[in-house]
RNA sequence: GGAGACGUGCCUGAGUGGUCCAAGGGAACGGUUUGCAAAACCGUAAAGCCACCGGUUCGAAUCCGGUCGUCUCCUCCA
């Protein structure tokens, strides 16, 4: 039975789908006017995890994670540019899909883009006003009419005279309330926009996500992800907006991620503590970045540095040496391990759990292997597999994992070969000092040599 | 100022009333194996009371209160 702690209530809850078997799930996804960084990372591992986790538990998912590809940011930053505000997008839509495929992220059913909703953000607006929680502003704004939604405030745990009493609400004389928020903005000259019963300009982040995820999941679905950042104001406008226009609950479980740290400090644009998944994909393999984020619950804070990513290296060889010529097998069905998977799994998804689940299972496969059991290694190889497939992980073939690619002026495969026949051939002989010379000799290289009673393996450090 | 989260060994990171004298990974030490290594297996040590103080309970790392510390949100942010 699926757990998962939903910040509406915030607590532990019995997962109940909505309709028997089938999930729907929407994550707000990035803002694309500049490379995904590894805060974006976790956001797209994370419910990946989840996603993969909940058709493998047998739900039929519909996963839906928006692109927003209209934003002051972005309009910013083409102007910066000079170019085209959908020529930005367009590359970092590109950018970014490269990234998550590099980090073994599978694409959501759905990624609706903002610009591509406007009629249906536009049809919302128009619902809101009619229902009285929206008014035009005299300068072509509309905004949300925050007070007369009873519910504001219950998914962040504010209270909306906290609010008022904080220091840092601008006054605006457009707004009745400096609470309100801008549900569509007027555009200024040269500005990207759209054609509205208000006049031209374009819409407000948070009506952006509503508008999305009703098209795409109806008046109400199961889960509602995204970073911890976004649960005020953004997730809490979201439920102010749809909840006002359709008249009821519009999400059932709320879930959101922590934060990837730098030195205990949230890692963030604006701090300028960030490091993008291209950077940091040069110094480490995407699986191992996908093991450092998993290593630790979603809920955690996460702190990035070169330690945690070596020790999600020497963790993962572990796993990948125990694979390592393993014949194909079949995985024993409903084992004692896949249960203790599953509930740590189901227990909030719990991947730290599950993972040292994995490391039994390696542990068992190395115990098999040398009392000469291979054909249950091989089974228990299968599982191992089966499992860390759930998580994204172990879907590299062993032998690719350990050799990876010659670096530049590293040494070939064929040279790596032809250096241990020949020290083959010194070991024959009990030539020991060229034995060592040529281990020696690689090791300085990065190559790391292997004795076994089936010869000798190698693998790239 | 308001709201909230967290504080577990050398590092990382689970555990949220009894099965915990606290999982897993890394690092350390010893043994087996090896020509020697590496990898692997077996074992050991490492948290003297799970930030500190007090309380509830037959029983707490786990619940409650306080203290200290760290972080987050209240502005765009994943």
């Amino acid at each position: 039975m699926l757990q998962l702690y939903n910040s509406l209530h915030k607590r532990k809850q019995a997962f109940t789908p909505i309709e028997a078997n089938k999930i729907r799930m929407y994550v707000c996804g990035m803002t694309v006017y500049d490379y995904c960084h590894l805060g974006h990372a976790r956001v797209m591992v994370v419910f990946d995890m989840v996603y993969r986790y909940l058709q493998a538990a047998g739900y039929a998912v519909t996963y839906v994670r928006n692109i927003t590809d209209i934003d002051d940011k972005i309009i910013a930053r083409a102007h910066e540019n000079g170019e085209a505000f959908s020529a930005l997008t367009q590359r970092f839509i590109a950018a970014m899909h490269e990234d998550e495929d590099a980090l073994g992220v599978l694409r959501p059913s759905a990624e609706p883009r903002a610009t591509q909703t406007i009629p249906e953000m536009i049809a919302m607006i128009s619902t809101l006003i009619e229902k009285g929680y929206a008014y035009a502003g005299a300068n072509g704004d509309v905004y949300y009419a925050v007070a007369k939604f009873d519910g504001y405030g219950k998914l962040s745990g504010r209270k909306l005279d906290d609010l008022r009493a904080g220091e840092r609400i601008a006054v605006d004389e457009v707004k009745n309330d400096p609470l309100d928020f801008v549900l569509w903005k007027a555009a200024k000259p040269e500005e990207p926009a759209w054609d509205s019963p208000w006049g031209r300009g374009r819409p407000g982040w948070h009506i952006e996500c509503s508008a999305m995820s009703q098209k795409l999941l109806g008046d109400r679905f199961d889960i509602h992800g995204g970073g911890h950042d976004l649960q005020f104001p953004h997730h809490e406008n979201e439920i102010a907006q749809s909840e006002a226009c359709i008249g009821h609950q519009s999400v059932n479980y709320w879930m959101h991620n922590g934060f990837v740290r730098i030195n205990d400090e949230k890692m963030s644009k604006s701090l300028g503590n960030f490091f993008t998944i291209r950077e940091v994909l040069r110094h480490y393999k995407a699986e191992e970045v996908r093991y450092f984020i998993l290593n630790s619950h979603y809920r955690s804070p996460l702190n990035y540095g070169s330690e945690p990513l070596d020790t999600a290296r020497a963790a993962l060889t572990r796993l990948y040496n125990a694979l390592r010529g393993l014949a194909p097998s079949t995985a024993p069905v409903d084992s004692e391990q896949e249960q203790r998977f599953r509930r740590a799994m189901d227990d909030d998804f719990n991947t730290p759990e599950a993972i040292a689940i994995l490391f039994e299972l390696a542990r068992e496969i190395n115990r098999l292997r040398q009392e000469g059991a291979a054909a249950q290694a091989a089974e228990q190889g299968a599982l191992l597999q089966r499992l860390a497939g759930i998580l994204g992980l172990l879907a590299t073939d062993p032998e690719d994992w350990f050799k990876g690619e010659a670096g530049d002026g590293g040494l070939t495969d064929a040279a790596i070969e032809a250096l241990i026949a020949e020290r083959a051939a010194a070991r024959t002989n009990k030539d020991w000092a060229r034995c060592d010379g040529i281990r020696d000799q690689l090791k300085a290289q990065g190559i790391v040599l292997e004795d076994a009673a089936g010869g000798t393996s190698w693998r790239r450090a």
